[in-house]
DNA sequence: TTGGAATCGAGAAAGTTTTCTCGATATGCA
DNA sequence: TGCATATCGAGAAAACTTTCTCGATTCCAA
């Protein structure tokens, strides 16, 4: 089960996307003690195209048996070691208001490749809180700390006002990747990898289909 | 400034996510006393391709002029009346724990097409709370609520094993859409509106890429 | 008034993703 | 053993999205 990386360019966002349903799903069908899984199950579970899971899955680099299907924990591995879900990443928050308090929150986060080992706020009232654990540090200490212990994930959940520069000084600690949950649009340097969690985005799309249900029923 | 229905069939999802985009840069060039805008003019502070932008702009009915762009104060109207962002739907929200009690302090949802109206919750000592306003009721009371309000939309913010049960209690009050943030498979009769939010979509995406990127740095 | 530059709008081309089709292979049953 | 069936795997086709190209229009400056 090696990740050979040639074969790890040019994967599709919407496949990447996808495996965390997939793995979802397979870990119901272990808890339900099955121990075999074809992509037709799992297509017919989700209500999704056979062969797009198969696609997906192949991706993974897993090897299935015809007329058999794959062994459920080793596909359940084979998307672990491919989204690198079994090597969790060390991450910062910036922003300890009430969603970054959530996200501090999700021990979860750890099981799917991210663990969130500090929060930074400006906020006089946060700093010195503990929240889930940790303890609310002064945002300026951010790159410091970053920089000592080779954090590779900064987590922004700060106003949008803030965004950028809080970017700005996870970039100067030497950060790897940002998922930004303030609903603005960052700038990194080329290299670096941004994931944009906007839930305005979701709000539009969700909106602009009830309007056209609206319209639908008139 | 008319809503052809025939005409809102068929938009690509992707153009509906990147609309909010262009949203807020149009919003901070108003800010900024700007009264003209060209999709050239957006598509480089966003670093897109102008043509996407400009096809983008075209869905939602609005018309340009050539050499002069879009009077931005109308290309914000027009984005916020083909997403109906100017005219908010009421929604509840299911589960009060700290993503539920994020979500209702989200006051701006308003100004995106959406306002939480109400909160319920199957903890006893969560029911009777205000959080941010909304008093938390049981969650058996949802479906009356929703029926009696006729509300369109239901958020579900609930752990995972509960996400299907809080859908079909939804439904069977009348509503039509839902905005799921529970990590869990939804399934819905046909004809509803599912929005999924899943953290662990994104996590997938950001994992893998930080790994590709490592294995690059090798 | 005229020429040049910027932009829209629309259609064509290229690229990407999804779906279809088919051959190979393993399993279970007669 | 031999046959029917389910599934994988791979390549082709279809659908969809993004990017390119070009003509028409408007503004600005000479």
């Amino acid at each position: 089960m090696q990740n050979n990386p040639s074969l790890r360019r040019e994967i599709p966002e919407a496949s990447l996307r996808r495996l965390p349903i997939y793995y979802r799903s397979l870990q119901g069908m272990v808890a339900a003690g099955a121990s075999r899984v074809s992509c037709a199950d799992l297509a017919r579970v989700l209500g999704l195209d056979p062969t797009q899971v198969r696609k997906d899955v192949e991706m993974t680099g897993i090897v299935g048996k015809p007329r058999v299907g794959y062994a459920l924990d080793e596909l359940v591995r084979w998307i672990e070691n491919f989204l690198g879900w079994n090597r969790p990443k060390d991450a910062v928050l910036a922003g300890a208001g009430s969603l970054g308090s959530a996200l501090l929150g999700y021990e979860r986060f750890r099981r799917h490749g991210m663990q969130i080992v500090a929060a930074f706020d400006t906020d006089p009232e946060k700093i010195g809180q503990r929240i889930h654990g940790r303890e609310v540090q002064p945002l300026m200490f951010l790159p410091d700390f970053v920089r000592q212990h080779k954090t590779p994930v900064g987590v922004i959940a700060t106003p949008a006002a803030a965004a950028q520069s809080v970017a700005d000084l996870m970039v100067s600690g030497g950060i790897r990747a940002i998922w930004n949950f303030a609903p603005a649009h960052i700038h990194l340097p080329d290299g670096f990898i941004l994931q944009n969690e906007d839930l305005y985005h979701s709000l539009a799309s969700l909106s602009f289909k009830l309007e056209a249900n609206n319209a639908l029923r008139r």
